[in-house]
DNA sequence: CTTCTGACA
DNA sequence: TGTCAGCA
């Protein structure tokens, strides 16, 4: 049910059909790929692949262009929304580790997270 | 036919 | 950003 991360990341998708799914054109999705906001992978004739997660970071991206942020900006949003999940990850890991170490056998259970698509 | 890179009236 | 050239 969670695993589709796994599909998601499969890059399957020709820039022709990136362009009609984020209302973007050829030269615009390049341009953000110089600018290290999406990173497809390339097929054996050298054309661009992109994952269903790169076409998500796209959209993000044309509705935060829609939003007024520059390029600029956008690159800051990535960089920090990056930053705190390898800080929540070391967290996650963290309470892991205490809870293996003093293993209380039957005890209440941890959440798991849901979606989300921070801004 | 679609995409790629490089360049610029 | 658009667009055109010349390849693959």
């Amino acid at each position: 049910m969670e695993e589709d991360f796994a599909l998601r990341r499969r890059a399957v998708l020709p820039i022709g059909t990136v362009m009609s799914l984020t209302t973007l054109t050829a030269r615009q999705i390049r341009y953000y790929e110089n600018q290290g906001l999406v990173h497809p992978q390339r097929n054996a004739g050298n054309h661009r692949m992109y994952s269903l997660i790169d076409v998500d970071n796209l959209i993000q991206i044309v509705r935060d262009r829609e939003a007024g942020l520059s390029l600029a900006d956008i690159k800051r949003l990535r960089l920090a929304r990056t930053k705190h999940q390898r800080e929540t990850d070391s967290d996650a890991r963290q309470v892991l580790q205490d809870e293996l170490m003093n293993s209380s056998p039957f005890r209440q259970g941890n959440t798991i997270f849901g979606q989300g698509l921070r801004p």
